[in-house]
RNA sequence: GGGGGCGUAGCUCAGCAGGUUAGAGCGCUGCCCUGUCACGGCAGAGGUCGCGGGUUCGAGUCCCGUCGCUCCCGCCA
């Protein structure tokens, strides 16, 4: 929980706040009255104005309970009832769960109180919103009926938590992009053909003629190594009209790019990758690490660098050897396989990550670079955390013919994606990168079982509202 | 696209060798309860059992179709 903020109390509202509109007699700016529960401890004895749902009322006889709930927390507020009950009693028990409200009243401690040890005793109620009395979900709800009513399924403190970790996951990944020397990208999400494979892409009219949503930001950080930025990132939306129905799926998600100029191999890519993820994953634990033990009992490991590497043929040994039924060769693992082989990992290695490199070349994008030694191989990785894949990344093909000429065997049309050629015709320096499932990522860290519980407003085949 | 599972009250579920008026918990409504904190007590409302067809004397229960949801595989992040 943040602790920085600002006490708002009124003691504090008769000064005009830091850049307030002062100079406007009939819309005078003035800070709101609101204090947050998590402030509370420090308020006894005074008249604080609390703002938030109706957590629960317990509207006694002789003494009416509500429990109000903000973003920091809840607590309890209380009134006494008289044999003839008052205006303000009235309006209590016409209260209902999650109205939207506003108490005023003086906090008082009580040791009986087992909500923090102390309570509002309310002076005066202003019902902001009235809630309908039965609400169309309960904690224990189907998702998909959650996701109907995401808004209200929001309200939890748990569903909060997420967010506020996707927020410092975001902070603590530009930390280090910053520190590294890094330009931010926004790439387009219109594109006018094909960035890939073209199957999964959606359609879209724009004015006369055909347009796709972006599936990859893919071809645009390859330019911006052929403009010279040596080093970019981007964090944005992708859309892929793969009918999938899995647990990891969506078709709108949010990816994390980075692509690197200037490299000797797809091994500068993950030198770089594991590094950016030990930040990001040690500013989690140090800021939000007991909050996720204690909501989603689970533990941020901070992971050691650098992470255990196999080929793809190794890993398909390995699993062999211990047993497991393994695809052919010439394919990639299968989800039961990139599983066993993270338990493997994890045992042997005492590691949660495992970069699988060197793909057959038959399985990758046109664009990545063949070894030099063996050009059935790329030189390609892949990286698990926990048995799920978080990245695909590769050293990318910059040697123009040789691009077109893998286009052409893979039977791209290379009319059609000839601006993207011509980013290799006029100098282009060796680089690679990689594509991140930013969603993935957070699902496995809270131990989620469905990207869909990590996702503000998820995006599926049979989902387009709310 | 292939395969499995599931659709019964606002929510979560039970019911099924096919047999009168379809049940529970939570929620909701009313009454009662001097401090609750998963409050408690009493009473009540609420369901054409996803939809359509079939078998049968009789279908929530069996069969077929259909729609919706869900998980796995394929595809990928």
């Amino acid at each position: 929980m943040p602790r920085s903020r600002r006490s708002r109390s009124s003691s504090a509202s008769r000064a005009d706040p830091p850049g307030a509109i002062v100079a406007a007699p009939l819309a005078r700016v003035r800070y709101m009255l609101r204090t947050l529960i998590e402030e509370l401890p420090g308020k006894l004895g005074e008249q604080v104005t609390v703002r938030g749902w109706v957590n629960a009322l317990r509207d006694q006889k002789r003494v009416q309970f509500v429990i109000v709930r903000d973003e920091t927390g809840m607590a309890q507020a209380v009134l006494g009832k008289d044999e003839q009950p008052s205006e303000l009693n009235e309006a209590i028990s016409a209260l209902t769960a999650e109205s939207a409200v506003t108490l005023t009243g003086t906090v008082v401690g009580d040791e009986r109180v087992k909500l923090g040890g102390l309570e509002l005793k309310i002076d005066s109620l202003l019902v902001d919103s009235l809630a309908e009395p039965e609400l169309p979900i309960a904690e224990d709800s189907a998702l998909d009926k959650r996701m109907d009513w995401r808004y209200l399924d929001l309200r939890r403190p748990d569903r909060r938590l997420i967010f506020e970790v996707q927020t410092r996951i975001e902070q603590a990944m530009r930390e280090f992009w910053r520190a590294e020397g890094f330009i931010e990208l926004h790439s387009p999400k219109l594109m006018g053909s094909a960035s890939e494979s073209g199957a999964e892409l959606f359609h879209v009219d724009y004015f006369d003629r055909d347009a796709y949503l972006a599936q990859s930001p893919q071809f645009y950080k390859q330019m911006a190594m052929s403009a010279g930025f040596g080093k970019v990132f981007e964090i944005g939306p992708v859309f892929r009209a793969n009918p999938s129905f899995t647990s990891r799926h969506d078709t709108e998600f949010t990816s994390v790019d980075m692509e690197l100029s200037w490299i000797d191999s797809h091994e500068d890519v993950m030198a770089v990758e594991e590094r950016w993820l030990a930040h990001v994953l040690g500013a989690v634990a140090e800021s939000h690490g007991e909050a996720i033990r204690e909501t989603f009992g689970t533990e941020v490991i901070v992971p050691t660098v650098p992470f255990p590497r196999v080929t793809l043929a190794e890993a398909k040994e390995m699993l062999s050897a211990a047993g497991h039924d393994v695809p052919d060769a010439g394919h990639d693992l299968d989800p039961p396989s990139e599983r066993a082989l993270s338990a493997l990992i994890a045992e042997r290695h005492g590691h949660e990550f495992c970069f699988v490199t060197d793909y057959p070349a038959a399985v990758r994008a046109f664009y990545h670079m063949r070894h030099e030694d063996d050009p059935a191989l790329t030189k390609s990785f892949d990286l698990l955390w926990r048995g799920i894949e978080l990245t695909t990344g590769a050293q990318r093909e910059h040697r123009y013919e040789r691009l077109v000429a893998q286009a052409s065997e893979r039977g791209v049309e290379v009319d059609s994606i000839q601006y993207y050629l011509d980013f290799f015709r006029y100098g282009a320096p060796p680089h690679g990168g990689f594509g991140f499932g930013l969603t993935r990522l957070l699902m496995m860290m809270l131990a989620q079982e469905n990207v869909r519980e990590v996702t503000f407003l998820y995006r599926g085949p049979h989902r387009l509202t709310p």
